[in-house]
DNA sequence: AGCACGCCGACT
DNA sequence: GTCGGCGTGCTC
């Protein structure tokens, strides 16, 4: 007879993936771990590193368990961090490790990182050693420079790495290994910045009076200088010894604020976004997560990094629409860095010369503090805004730039400034269509037009990246040369441009001609020096670019953002077209913005005109209010997709069925989503509106819970959905 | 997320 | 008659 069997103590351990939830794992005796301890796990046939979540289920069957197989050697992932975790994951429906998966983002970062192989020249290269031209030059660059790690000794020699492996192989050069670089600097609270004006000082005193948690909405026109304010708090968070994270909504774009950042604390911040290299994104990880990153500046993903001792967080453009994730876990960055400041009980600072009604509203409710920064910094005039009636001044057949506007850019160019025609859609043209049988290139795997991109002779669908050459006849009715372009793109209207004005300099800005943040600045360099006079751009040109000689923009189609009766749309195009115009005139010289509308007497485009922003966010306010819209009721859409548009449709239907109900609940659809099918994949929408003092979760946890999707239908729950595709 | 198990087409 | 396509389901 044996002695029974001992029970073996058991942990969960939450693993980087989308399972239910933590897993159980027996403790072995011989070790020894805590909440947070990084554990290598086994599940199915590999090893995983997991996070010790806490105390067991210990709802699984003991013949199941396995044993925790060891501890890894590295700072535990914080408590603050798993209660993130978990909050993140029931507030956005989605398993809580797929949200640990976002916060452990780096696979081997937990490992020592390993040395750094660089190369010094040999004492005594061999006789017979071949000296290249090339390979002189790599000797030359290690003169009177330490050893240097490989890309770099190629870059300061001038030639491929290739020649300086190959100097390394014949003898010419010796490889040693060294602890890699500690991080470039620390930003110093204390160096000499830039004088404050009395605005921003008072501003800056009264973010640093708050203690604990708070959050801060720092309002204040483009140009008003709020981020030297908030330089003031990330100031206050150094000189505690607590890091500071900085989140923009596109940080690849973000070179002018890096350059202010280092200006005001004589070094970089720790920057944190998709493009980094995997070496980039490591060494930030580990510095995060060992208290070495005091700043931290990155994308929304960086909201997740294991911080040691978060101090502050700010939200730069914080009403802007990149912060929602729209792919994986669904989550709004803004919303999410004040759930993390309250966790850390520190500041949460929201920046915007146009903040998002719920953050208005949470103003006016009292839960957030707003300070205001009324002027521009230096006196400058904020621009004067006037639309152009299209019915009453439209462009000639084919063209788009109405005679207002033409004459506009003729007398800025004349005047020797420069200007921006501003068109909110990439490519040549948004529609090709047959002449002889009406005919409209669709895409194949989504209920999109193809968008001709002349630049690169493509139709492109925009949705689900599909190209094809644009052919000669047209697929439906062979008609030959029938197909023609129809609308301006940004391309299209660029080559007006060139025609009307062939002696301007003209630069085009779009997300397709500029690949990554070194072309960013270069045209930013271009254009700050006067090098182009005309820049024609989508969206991208609308980020705080300051361009003191910029005195004229045009917004050829100022009412693209207002169709489709998104919740958002107003609120949105309002955004993006104050932005645009914030980029006339912030220097000495006044600016002016042209709106081409076909509505001029739409809310929108009157409350810009009139440049009376509270007056627009009042009514939009009060709209949302009176349709029980968020901030003052709570939305959740269900996508249901699959490739099947039966089984869709059957289950989107038993759904709606099966929908809670109640008083304070409604529940709409099902409807066809606003792109019926994407990548091949048919969708439909329900979309649960609920008060705002219900919580919208646990009532959908119960309705999906009770209604089981068929294999090859999928539903995906988007709390606080944002656009509405 | 990976990996295995499980039913229908073109090959030795 | 088998090799293999990836659809479905499980992993403590």
């Amino acid at each position: 007879m044996s002695a029974s069997p001992v029970t073996p103590r058991r942990l969960a351990v939450l693993l980087p993936l989308p399972l239910a939830g933590a897993y159980d794992y027996a403790l072995p005796d011989d070790l020894d771990l805590a909440p947070g301890d990084y554990v290598r796990v086994p599940l199915g046939g590999r090893t995983l590193t997991g996070v010790v979540w806490g105390e067991a289920l210990g709802a699984v069957a003991p013949a199941k368990l396995k044993p925790i197989l060891a501890r890894l050697d590295f700072a535990p992932f914080p408590a603050l961090s798993r209660r993130f975790v978990d909050w993140v994951a029931q507030y956005t429906l989605s398993p809580p490790g797929a949200v640990l998966k976002m916060a452990m983002s780096v696979p081997d970062a937990l490992d020592a990182p390993p040395d750094q192989v660089v190369y010094a020249p040999a004492p005594a290269p061999p006789a017979r050693l071949a000296w290249t031209p090339a390979r002189l030059r790599v000797q030359e660059a290690l003169q009177d420079r330490p050893p240097q790690p490989l890309a770099e000794l190629a870059r300061l020699a001038k030639v491929g790495p290739g020649v300086v492996k190959g100097l390394a192989e014949a003898g010419g050069l010796i490889a040693q290994r060294r602890a890699r670089d500690p991080l470039p600097g620390r930003p110093d609270a204390d160096a000499p910045g830039p004088v404050l004006s009395a605005d921003q000082q008072k501003a800056a005193r009264a973010l640093l009076a708050s203690q604990g948690f708070a959050v801060t909405l720092l309002d204040g026109v483009t140009g008003s200088g709020k981020t030297e304010v908030y330089f003031e708090a990330i100031a206050a968070c150094l000189r505690q010894g607590r890091q500071a994270l900085v989140l923009l909504p596109e940080i690849a774009l973000s070179a002018q604020w890096l350059a202010r950042f280092e200006a005001r604390f004589g070094a970089p911040p720790v920057v944190w976004h998709s493009d980094l290299t995997h070496a980039a994104r490591r060494a930030a990880w580990r510095a995060t997560a060992l208290g070495e990153a005091k700043v931290v500046v990155g994308a929304r993903s960086a909201l997740f990094l294991p911080f040691a001792d978060l101090g502050l967080l700010v939200v730069d453009e914080e009403h802007e629409g990149a912060y929602k994730q729209e792919e994986g876990t669904l989550y709004h960055a803004r919303d999410m860095a004040v759930v993390r400041a309250r966790l850390s009980d520190c500041q949460a600072v929201l920046v915007s010369a146009t903040p998002a009604i719920e953050t208005l509203v949470n103003v006016e409710t009292g839960r957030y503090r707003r300070l205001h920064l009324p002027d521009r910094h230096g006196g400058a005039l904020l621009p004067e805004i006037t639309a152009i009636d299209l019915r009453r001044a439209p462009p000639e057949r084919g063209r788009w730039l109405a005679p207002p506007l033409v004459k506009a850019i003729e007398d800025c160019l004349a005047a020797g400034e420069q200007a921006l025609l501003f068109l909110n859609r990439r490519g040549y043209a948004p529609l090709t269509l047959c002449r002889a049988c009406g005919h409209r290139l669709q895409c194949p795997n989504c209920s999109a037009w193809l968008v001709l991109h002349q630049r690169i002779a493509r139709l492109q669908c925009h949705h689900c990246g599909h190209a094809m050459v644009p052919p000669g006849q047209c697929p439906a009715c062979q008609a030959e040369g029938s197909l023609v372009a129809c609308g301006p793109g940004v391309e299209r209207l660029a080559e007006e441009a060139a025609s009307r004005f062939p002696k301007a300099r003209l630069a085009q800005m779009t997300s397709d001609t500029v690949s990554g943040p070194k072309a960013a600045a270069e045209l930013v360099r271009r254009m700050s020096g006067r090098e182009i006079d005309l820049l024609v751009g989508t969206q991208i040109i609308a980020k705080g670019h300051h361009f003191p000689w910029l005195t004229l923009v045009g917004v050829v189609d100022a009412d693209l953002g207002l169709e489709g009766g998104d919740l958002r749309a107003g609120e949105r195009c309002f955004q993006l077209l104050s932005q645009v115009s914030g980029r006339a005139g912030r220097a000495e010289r006044p600016g002016r913005v042209l709106l081409q509308t076909w509505m001029p007497e739409h809310p929108v485009i009157a409350a810009l005109v009139a440049n009376d922003r509270d007056r627009f966010l009042e009514a939009e306010t009060q709209a949302r209010r009176e349709a029980h819209m968020p901030p003052f009721g709570r939305l959740v859409a269900l996508i249901v997709s699959g490739p099947d548009v039966n089984a869709v449709e059957a289950h989107a239907r038993a759904l709606a069925r099966a929908a809670p109900k109640g008083e304070g609940i409604v529940v709409l659809g099902p409807a066809p989503a606003p792109l019926a099918l994407l990548r091949g994949q048919h969708r439909r929408r329900l979309l649960l509106q609920t008060r705002r003092d219900l919580l919208p979760q646990p009532l959908v946890r119960d309705w999906l819970g009770g209604c089981k999707a068929p294999g090859r239908v999928r539903v995906q729950a988007d709390v606080d959905p944002y656009s509405f595709f």
